[in-house]
Formats: structure tokens, sequence, C-alpha cells
DNA sequence: CATGAATGAGGTTTCATTCAT
DNA sequence: GATGAATGAAACCTCATTCAT
């Protein structure tokens, strides 16, 4: 139903709910303060969003599908493969850079089991889109074809992620995209295809368990 | 107080904890709930703990020193730099994966936001003992010294982190554990000191944008 | 708030607090009982009341406000002072005999300590509609002017109170209002200016102090 | 059990709660307060009186039995029937003035409905010892015999009771026991045998209701 | 279609009281 | 016999959500 929002009112809850959810837990975000911040009523939002989930997950998808948008902008007319995936890595910590907001919620507020649960979370357009990419570079003998495409999306996303939150909870001291390069030649040369010439050194005296012996869980 | 606790209670209730956080997002879980699972009264959880959050947040760091407990005993002997760092990523996606629960709770159900304002979110034992390992590595030429060694940190960590989660929304096909070594791999390389022999292919060609123009910020 | 109350809620809830406190002490009456036999939320009976203590004052000031309309409806036309306060003594007795439950909250669960600093207590109408007709009694010679008109008043009404709190105790076995005359000729007997013809009889052996006389107002 | 308590325990204990119970509402006045300010563990309390309510009622039944025991004491020798009530009534106001505590207590705070089934309340020393008087005064046509002895004692009572409150609610102005004279001489003329010379004045023109019709209730 | 009243749920607190030591 | 831990109940308070207007 969102769709039927008057734009005004639309563009003062997306306010409101950056401002809300981005300060405090999802939990102890309060419906009724994003409503009086936007200046409107509780019942509103609930006719057009059905549930305080629901409304943080509409803007989420919209806010998630703008910085798709701008990846798959970025992309046009590039063609190698590193220079593409580190662009893609660069535009995701700049945008969360800028839009800090945003990402405090995905990655700081927003209950991931529900979130996963949404389909906003899965992104498809974004996430087929670096898929591809990935998959070519495995296909191309570049990227390690050891793991499936999903590791090596895992390994670049879960460093954009855990970068982020640390850079909050360092207190934002530097441009967070400002180190986008190095870190970005981190994950290149962590996804490359490892090369034949050389073998995994000193092989000899691990001591890595192969079964799941002697173990001290609790 | 949490130290007075009768210890069967404190087992019945680490139980209920465990079962009722790992099920649902903080929000959704209540204390009523776990108060009635763990055969305890509700206040007597109130008096030990204060809140809601202090519960979960107390077991959370029992079961992480735990984890670091076995890191410090599994340490031992290893000289190895990267055998220590692959023991150190084995023995994390080995213990989330055994204690599925406690990922679950601190990967996906626990709110991030306030949980980092807790003292138990820094692990500052575990912490340091990592950060130490990555340092002298940094220092032995091994890996990369042009970032702070909180960043291979970050990189380690968020990949172990986001690897969990995704094996949870993927449906756990496959033991985590079991892909450690490959996802090592990964993350050594990645960390690894760029070899000067091999200066970044390709420069040429790069569109890497060195303003923040353009963006398509909402 | 109480007065946005919808009145079909407000009625059952009086029939409840009126059932519930006049038969258990205040302590004892619950608010979630109240709740659930008026058919009401417990929330809403907060959000309109804000405490126990206020949902039945905010009661007990209504009942007693219907007291004193029916005593300033009742004196209309008498004109005679003996007959005017014979009516309000009556009226008090009848009232609280048919409003057995109000008696009882009144005069025997609402903690009177409570009740003192609050405004439902002092009934400024009633109380001045008394004072006033005493008052005159005094100025008129009729009265007892060596008191206050406050002690008059205080004779009344401590003989109302005790009676119907006796009443109650011993079974109410007699119509309350049926010995109303009877009572009442003693107060008037009590308030009536003492004749100086009849001085105090027998004052020989009396071994009461007489340091502490002088003056009788409070 | 009582007796079986430490003496000095006991006087701790009526001391604290004197001062609590005559301070706060009943449901106000925490057990737990009451063992903290005697130095006793509030288990101890529950070993001797069993509950909250018990323990007051213990320390009433004492207090009230020494001013029945001030009572007996100071009526030997005294004959004459009005000096005896006299002296009755100036001993309640100087008791409960001096013992306000107390009085604010049984008048104030503590739960009338639950008091009156409890043995502490009737006092059966106290009352019968002035049934007695006022009955003996019935019988030697000296006071009103139109009522029973309890409508007598209820009369003198229910002044001393409602005089107490007051002075409390009004500030403790003056001494109360100083006005028991002038207070006393409305009782006496109350109570004393209507004189058969002087018929009840004015009967014609009485609008006094013979039956409850008319009334305002809600 | 927008609104505020009402609801149900559950977090938080404070007690009186009971239980095991 | 004295104690502190545990309990159950209920006040209190704030929400998300639903309902009637």
């Amino acid at each position: 139903m969102a769709e039927e929002l008057n734009e005004d009112i639309r563009r003062r809850l997306e306010k409101a709910v950056l401002e809300v959810f981005s300060d405090s837990d999802f939990h102890r975000a309060s419906i009724r303060d994003i409503a009086t911040r936007a200046g409107v009523s509780f019942t509103t939002i609930y006719k057009h969003y059905g549930s305080k989930e629901q409304l943080v997950f509409a803007f989420v998808d919209i806010w998630m599908g703008k910085l798709t948008d701008r990846i798959v902008d970025h992309l046009q007319g590039i063609e190698n493969l590193k220079e593409k995936l580190r662009k893609v890595f660069w535009l995701q910590l700049d945008y969360y850079e800028r839009h800090e907001g945003l990402g405090r919620i995905v990655f700081m507020t927003l209950p991931m089991k529900t979130w996963m649960s949404d389909t906003s979370f899965a992104q498809p357009r974004m996430m087929s889109l670096m898929i591809d990419v990935l998959r070519q570079g495995q296909q191309q003998g570049i990227l390690n074809h050891q793991v499936r495409a999903g590791v090596l999306l895992d390994f670049l996303m879960g460093f954009v992620q855990r970068s982020f939150f640390m850079w909050i909870l360092r207190g934002q001291k530097e441009s967070l995209s400002a180190q986008a390069n190095v870190m970005f030649e981190m994950v290149w040369q962590g996804m490359a295809q490892p090369s034949e010439a050389h073998p995994r050194p000193m092989a000899e005296g691990r001591e890595q368990p192969t079964s799941r012996t002697g173990d001290a869980s609790h």
C-alpha cells in the first residue's frame, strides 16, 4: 500500500525512521515516537505498513535499492574484473559511511533474525550482480574456485559489515572509504586463485585437528 | 550478584536463556517465558540480573569466556604463526557450529547497539590474544603492516561472523568447520604481506573515484 | 483524564470498584480483579486513573457528591434549625445504609492516611453546608457556642461514622436509619447550648485535672 | 509465641512498629523496613508474629491494654457516674494525645476491615468496663434508656475517634485533652435521659421522611 | 481515510511470605 | 532459633496493535 502514501508524509516518515531506528535498538524505538516526529498519526503508519517491522523493512529496502542502483550505474564501462570488485567494495563502504544511519540500522539495530525472513533482506538484485562477477572470475581462473561463489561473497561482505561496525564502535575517527583501497587489496588477495607455484608452506607441524575430538565445550 | 546464584538454578537458567534467545529476536523473547522454562521465579531473575539485557549479556560473557579458554588452551605449543591463526579461525567456526545457539544469539538476536555498550561485548582477553598474534606477524613482516592490526582482526572476524550467519540462513547443509581450512587459506592469503615482486597489476584503467561526487543518495 | 472515559466502561468500573473495595481491605483488593470484573483492560484503568488509590478516590468523590446533592435537595424549604440538622443526620445514615458499599469503603477499607491527602476527602461542599447551619445555630444562641463549629460537626459526624461501623460489625440486625431519630435527639441535646439554669451538678468529688482547662476549640 | 521473644528485641520491634505504621498507611509500611529499623531479621518477625497484620495487632493489643490499665486504675475511688465517664473520656483523649502514634495507627493506618476480625479489636476489658458504667447509668434513670448501652458507647467513642482524627488533620494546633471538659459536657448532655418536662419542641411541622422515597441514589 | 481510545503483553519493581540451611 | 535466598503476587509503566468513530 505504501505507494498510495502522500509523498510529503512518506518523506517525513523516512526521515523519522532513519533517525529513530539508527539511534536505538529496534525494541527501544517506539512507533509513537516515529509518528510524532513525522507528524503522522501512528494509525496511519499501521494502515500503510502493517507493523513496526514492516515499516523499517520497507525503508531499508528502498535505501538498499538505491545502493544497488548506484552499483549498477558505476559498474557500467568497467571491464576489468578486479576493478569491478574494487568498485563494488568501495561503493559499499562509501555508501554506508555517507548514510551512516542506514548502516547502523542494518548492521546494528535491526533484529537480524526477523530481517532474514523478510524479502528486503535478500537484496537479490545486488547480490546476483556480485555473485555473477565473482562466478565469472572463478570461471576465468582468476578467483578461487575451490569454494562456492557465495563464500567469496561472504568474504567480501563480512569485511564490509565488520568494518562498518567497528568504525562506529571506534568513534569514526578516520574516513571509512579512505581505507577502501588497502582493505580491498586484502580482499582481492584473499579471493584470488592461489598460485600453484606456492603450495601451502609448512604444512608439517600443524596440529590442526581433523576430527572434532578433545574439545572443551561447556 | 550473579555469582551467589544457586548452581542448579544457574544451570536451568542458562539452558532456558540459550533456548529462548536463540529462537527468537530479543524483543520477542519474554523473561516470563524464560522463568517458566527454567522453573525459576521471575523475581529471582530480576534480583540477580536486573534486566532482560543483563541476563543475556551475563550468559554470553560466560560462553565467550569458554571459547576464549579453549583458544588459550589450544594455542599452547603452536609456534608457527599461520598455524596459530588457522587454529583460532577453526576454533571459532567449530565452537559456533557446536554451540549454534550462542552463535545465533550473538550474531542474530542480540541487539548490537546495546550489547556494544556492555562490558561483555569487548571480550578483551580473546581480542588481545588475537591482536598480539597479528601484531607479531606484522612485525615479522609476514602479515600486512600497511593496516592496523585491528583491521586484520576485522578481516578474520568479519568472515567468521558472516559465514556463521549465512550457514544458518542457508540451512546448515554442510559442516561449517569442515570448510574452515579452505576459508582460512583465503584469510591468510588476504592478510599476508603483499609481495613486492608482484605490484598491483593493471593499475591503469581504474576509475576509482577520488572524491565523493556523483552519488545517488536518498 | 477520567472525564473522557466511555460512559459504559465507567459504569462497569464503578460497580466493580464498589464490590471489590467494599469487600476487602484496600491492600488486598487487586486492580486486576477490578479490571476483570469490569471487563475493562487493566491498562485502561491506569491510563485514566493513574493508580489504585486514585481509582477509588475518584469514585468515592462521585458518590459523596451524590450524597451532598441529596442533602442540598432535601434541605430546601426547611427553616427550623433542628429539623435541618435532623434531616442531615438522617440523610447520612440512610445513604450509608442504602449504599453500604460506600460506607464500608470510606469507613472501613480506605486507608485514611492516604485519603486525607486527597482532595476527595475534604468534601468542602458538604462540610461547609453543615458548618454554616451549625454556625448559624451558635449565633442564634441555640447551639453551644463555647466550641468552634468544627467541634459540633465532629460530634455529629463521629456518631454517624461509629454507628455505621458498629452496625456492620454487629451484623446489620436493625435498620440504621430507623434509629436515626433517637440518635439524633442525643446529638441535638449534646450540641444544644447548655441551659444556665442547670450548672454542672455534683462538681465535688471530681478528680479531673484542672490544669489543662481553658479552651475548647480545635 | 510472642512471649518467648528476647525482651530487647521486643522493645526495638515495638519502637519500629510504632514509627513505621504511624507514618504510613498499612500497605505502604514495609516489614523489611521494620526489621531493619529494629535490627532484626524479618524472618524472625515471621517466626514470632506470623504476618504483618498479626505483628501490628499484637502491639496494638498491648498498647490498648495499657490504656485499659490506666482507665481501671483511675476509676478507683470515683463513685459519681458522671465523673467516671468524664474521666474515661479524658483518659482516652489524653492517652491518644500522648501516644499519638497509637492513635494514628488505630484510627488512620490500620485497615479496619481486617482489624475488626482480629481479637485485638474488641478490647473486651475496656469495653465492658465502659458498658457497665453506662448500663448502670441507664438503670439509675440518669442516662438515656431508650437506646442500648452500645449506642451510648458509640456516641462517646465516635466523638473520641473523630476528634483525634481531626486534631491530626488540622495540625495538632492545641492540646486535645485540654478540650476534654467542654467536649465531655456535650457527650454527657447528649446521653443524659431527656427530661420528661421538656418534650421535643416543635414536633409539628417536621418533614422527617417516614419512608425511603424520593432518594437520589446513584 | 485519519484518529484516539482501548487492549494485551510484557518489562520492571516492590512486597509479603516461605523455604532450606 | 536466625538467616538470606527464592517465590508469587501485584503495582506500575510502556509498548505494539486493534477497533470504533
